[in-house]
DNA sequence: AGGTTGCACAACCAAGTAGTTGTGGATCTT
DNA sequence: AAGATCCACAACTACTTGGTTGTGCAACCT
């Protein structure tokens, strides 16, 4: 069923696998066919199909059809939702990070009991 | 196998569920127990605490114990990691397109891009 | 001491994921 | 027209994920 899941969490697990990634990295010098993709990728075709499917879903490519190819292209709209967030996020928590910066990285190893620290 | 998974597989994987995500916004607003945790999410104790290990693999929070319970903080140096992944692909994509530039920088809501990306 | 709370481990299950092979439709080449 | 190329769909396998129940240890409370 799968539940109409929201957009981030399909942004998000798409960009959770290296093989996608180092295909938007690819894609990220312009467009490129599905066997072009596939080729560095020691897996079949239909395997890469399969993920430009989920980066399609997730839209971070569109694609295009000329002829019997079908070129990839970036689509950047929906990383941003994905970058949204984490620059949210990374904003809040700086503003503990900062508080307790230097001591928490530096004692993380060696634990604490200073516990009250909430803000 | 599943051969040593490179750390942004997992951050971004560990970000991809909505459960896991409102998690560390809970979390950002200090730290909390499990239970703590368990509460607004309609399941067990045990999902939870199934999520916080994802976290936790992903180095996204880190626990301290104190007697029977084991508070969980943000550990925000690996969301870094993610954060910086995509800001140097936004950037790439950006050149090409150019023209959302505008719409991301009121996304981000005053944050600045700052270079320190990564580590 | 006996009961309760906080948490995690194990076993299980349904559904999803990442890959495969097999195939077949379009389109291009000859 | 015949063959090759580009791609996607279908079916299958193996593994992972997200959840459950069942259990049990530790530490707290009377």
């Amino acid at each position: 069923m799968t539940v109409v899941e929201d957009e981030l969490s399909l942004v998000f697990s798409a960009l959770a696998d290296p093989t996608r990634r180092a295909i938007l990295e690819r894609l990220a010098q312009g467009e490129a066919t599905v066997n072009e993709l596939a080729e560095p990728f020691a897996m079949t075709q239909q395997a890469v199909s399969k993920h430009l499917k989920v980066l399609e879903r997730a839209r971070l490519i569109s694609r295009t059809r000329t002829a019997q190819s079908r070129p990839c292209v970036l689509d950047t709209e929906h990383l941003d939702v994905a970058a949204g967030w984490i620059a949210r996020h990374r904003q809040i928590w700086a503003d503990r990070h900062d508080r307790l910066d230097a001591h928490l990285t530096a004692l993380r190893a060696g634990q604490t009991q200073d516990g009250e620290t909430t803000r």
